[in-house]
DNA sequence: TATTGTTATACTCTATAACTATA
DNA sequence: TATAGTTATAGAGTATAACAATA
């Protein structure tokens, strides 16, 4: 419900004396989360699946060799759980395999099966279609250009622990 | 675990003839995730608390007169109960309080005690320097310069239904 | 012993729907 | 009848830890 309109969102939640980048940050999460949320909502009712279930397809569709449970659970960036779970339900759907992997008898190679990679290219338009709907806000050149600035963020972003700053843990620290 | 590195990250889920809104928002959603990833993790460890919890005091901090129950689901853009739940952990922890509402017995007012304002304040402080850090990535000029063109993109964003574009129910339809 | 993957469990976050008490 | 808030339930999404099989 809270989805369908926004007369109120996450920006709202400025506080008096503001700074530069919590501004900043505040609309860039408002404009992330709506898109996010219009993806998994369109994937749901479109699709029946999730967004989980796309990325790990995702994966498998750029490595046509397969990928190992440990090998997804990095791409993805979650745990191994998950990635368990998500490919039982891949599975059970028809959409990816496991297959064994030659050299290591622990291990397996997910593969997406013919009619799991015919499904997601399917999948794959729709959703590059509502990309386009999305960020139709922005000109060719304005993509282009925050395309360019979010580099430079990712970059600093990836040098930044998720624990406080204060006194920053060296890795040597962390023995 | 997956938090503490980035060697792969949700970019790199493109796939291979990419469209420059699919890249421009697989970075963008790299970035975002990764910031508030950053900012739940340590509010949890510096703080024990939660953003949803955070947000609600922010909410309030800016409303001294208080806000109800339905006037707090609105702005957080989350449904009823979950305002009922986040509400209950923050007055457990003395946080905030329900009043009775003046006009309407029905409803509450709910506001900060003296405790959670304080509180609050301090973790504002502290999140203002996580966001100053987390962005330190840009110069002021190119934070407003995203600032700005997130304006246009979130107007856009405003006016995109949930459900798929293809023959877009009008309100009048939707009776 | 270390690693791959699974299982079991739990917690956060959110939505829906039935319910109550007022209005 | 409609609205404010609560309760109960469900499901997505994720993490942790104990475990089996293999390296």
């Amino acid at each position: 419900m809270p989805d369908e309109d926004l007369p109120y969102d996450l920006e709202s939640r400025v506080i008096d004396d503001h700074h530069q980048a919590i501004k900043l940050w505040l609309r860039m999460l408002a404009c992330a989360t709506r898109v996010e949320s219009v993806v998994r909502n369109r994937l749901r009712s479109e699709f029946a699946t999730t967004l989980p279930r796309f990325d790990l397809l995702a994966q498998l569709e750029r490595k046509p060799a397969g990928l190992t449970m440990g090998e997804l659970s990095q791409h993805l960036m979650v745990t191994g759980g998950n990635v368990t779970g998500v490919t039982d339900q891949l599975e059970a759907e028809g959409m990816v395999k496991r297959t064994p992997h030659p050299h290591d008898r622990r291990a397996f190679s997910v593969q997406l099966t013919p009619a799991g990679k015919r499904q997601f290219r399917r999948m794959a338009a729709v959703h590059e279609q509502w990309m386009i709907e999305l960020f139709a806000g922005w000109s060719a050149e304005e993509k282009s250009q925050v395309y360019a600035l979010l580099a430079g963020l990712k970059k600093h972003l990836g040098g930044i622990d998720a624990a406080p700053a204060k006194r920053s843990k060296t890795k040597k620290e962390m023995t």
